[in-house]
DNA sequence: CTGTTAGCGCTTTCAG
DNA sequence: CTGAAAGCGCTAACAG
């Protein structure tokens, strides 16, 4: 570390010899205590700006047991969605003078688990876990999380779990689903495809919402029209393609993701099938790329800053020890573009 | 802060007494030092497993002077670019045992010098800037910058700037553009108009592989196929509507990046030209944008993922002491899509 | 190999 | 309003 050292740190000692003050008054300016003199605090002030004083943010640390530091866990901020949510989230910590830590955890729950220790190893005041990902489906698994819980407040960015210092905010894929179904039968289809990615928290709640939308309209679920597909778009395009290919058909495709619903559109390119007269395709999350593809792609906008305001506001209040909700659902909005067609 | 104190932390006292050594045998032990017996050392280990205990960050980091932290600036996460150069970054730093501190910054000069000055001031080893907006063209807003570097070693990503501690790592997008011009030309094109979107370095770069790629092969530079376009997608098409209607014409596009590409298309297809028979584009930095469209997007590949591996070895080989390289280039790929014709 | 001790630079009582 | 002094929890000589 011979990089350190370049210039000599001054102290807050040095500026209480220069200043003629103890060390507790130059803490008091630095700290805009009200007990003061608005004299003293001047030459004070005057005296640190001449040094190009800065405190040791370490030994502050180590007094006050906060750095204002929170931790953000997330799989991956390449992930569109989830770089949206951590560039909202940053903005609204730094607004409340909170810096950032960044821990991009992956999709395994070891590294999860061992991401959040390292986060309280580090004392950040508190943690936020971006994505349904970080809900497992045994408590086993989530039981990390609990722990952690414990010792420093989380919150939940779309995500649920219960727990006294937990707090979840997440958007209303239920509902969201329910009405995106609603709408691909107004507008004439019959056999919607629901297209998902993996069995997360929010994957799930989007499947109830189009199964219960289909039995309340009458309709009887097939299961065969409930597809997974991974990977990127060309491999989600090869699977509708073997997928159509083996018989099976449907004129509305219901995607858990834009990424899904774009590779729906280059099957149906591939395919031959007009979008959205013979097929009509959703995506979910309204990101740019949905306004890339040709048709440009209808979506459900799930609020992603709406709730990363309200999570950092939540946040706030926890810090400050007041009460705050411990689930928050927020209404999503169907955003209609070139992949459905327009109902009435 | 009452949310603190739920449970009483351990100390390094705590183990040495249960463990019936000193504080320095304790710390000897959570350092990995080989002057410990075998003995003691696996019976602390013990103590300190059974204890749960976690040493005390802050009180580390005042003690050594660092907390392995490693601040990135950059403009925004949520743009792709950068979000995907965040990600590796952020990944190598793990892997290297720094946890980092994400900072972004927006595109104004005063609120980027006073991040920097934050991340000082919160004393991180070291400052990485992600994207060549970081340059100015003035060398008196790019100060800050120098001023930082003498007290804390400075990496940039994608942009240049001389200085006794900042390195640089970016990508030849002089090269990049020279070929991209020759391959249209190549492949027929005429008027070949570039496309930007602001004056940073990188542009600049990108814009004189174009204009000299153009005068090698004996092209006369024409002013007027340079245009500037802001916004979104939309705004970038209608801004290219506008422009043609004005009567310029064209048969290539070369855009500085993707997103500028594939407004590009969206107003070939307004003017019903055939991409890429009666316009050829393309776009930079081969992001997911460019297979969102039809046909997909021709891009340059400028090796995001290398630049910043690199990045980041060359920072652990700095925070060593050793020498490193100030300033490396690092070569682009070309990726042929369906907005260009293959040559030959 | 192990213990003692002096910091690291700031916050925070407690007196005055 | 101001100062003295006791930590905060750990690291790192220095002795043994």
């Amino acid at each position: 570390m011979q990089e350190k050292e370049r210039t000599k740190q001054k102290t807050i000692y040095d500026i209480s010899r220069r200043a003629g003050v103890s060390i507790a008054t130059v803490s008091r300016v630095l700290n805009d205590s009200p007990k003061v003199s608005i004299k003293t605090k001047e030459r004070v002030l005057q005296i640190i700006e001449e040094c190009g004083y800065e405190p040791n943010a370490f030994a502050r640390g180590l007094g006050t047991g906060s750095m204002r530091t929170i931790g953000i866990l997330c799989a991956d901020v390449a992930d569109l969605y989830l770089a949206n949510a951590v560039s909202y989230l940053e903005r609204e910590l730094r607004q409340n003078g909170f810096d950032t830590i960044l821990n991009c955890t992956g999709y395994d729950h070891e590294r999860k688990a061992a991401c959040m220790k390292a986060m309280e190893a580090r004392r950040v005041d508190a943690v936020i876990l971006v994505g349904s990902h970080y809900i497992e489906n045994t408590p086993e698994k989530n039981q990390y999380m609990v722990d952690a819980s414990v010792n420093i407040p989380l919150m939940m960015v779309n995500g649920y779990l219960k727990g006294d210092h937990i707090y979840c905010n997440l958007s209303d894929d239920y509902s969201a689903y329910y009405e995106a179904v609603g709408n691909l039968l107004d507008s004439g289809c019959q056999d919607i495809l629901f297209l998902y990615r993996e069995a997360t928290y929010s994957q799930s709640q989007k499947q109830k919402g189009y199964t219960d939308a289909l039995s309340d309209r009458g309709k009887v679920f097939r299961p065969e029209l409930v597809l997974q597909s991974n990977g990127k778009m060309e491999q989600i395009k090869e699977d509708l393609i073997q997928y159509y290919g083996e018989g099976n058909r449907f004129d509305g495709i219901l995607a858990s993701d834009d990424e899904l619903a774009i590779g729906a559109l280059k099957f149906a390119k591939a395919a031959s099938l007009t979008v959205p007269e013979e097929l009509s395709i959703i995506g979910c999350n309204n990101s740019v790329l949905s306004i890339c593809c040709e048709p440009e792609l209808s979506s459900i906008d799930n609020k992603c800053e709406i709730i990363c305001v309200n999570t950092v506001a939540t946040l706030m209040r926890v810090l400050d020890g007041q009460k705050a909700s411990h689930k928050t659902i927020l209404a999503t909005e169907y955003i209609q573009r070139g992949t459905t067609k327009e109902n009435m």
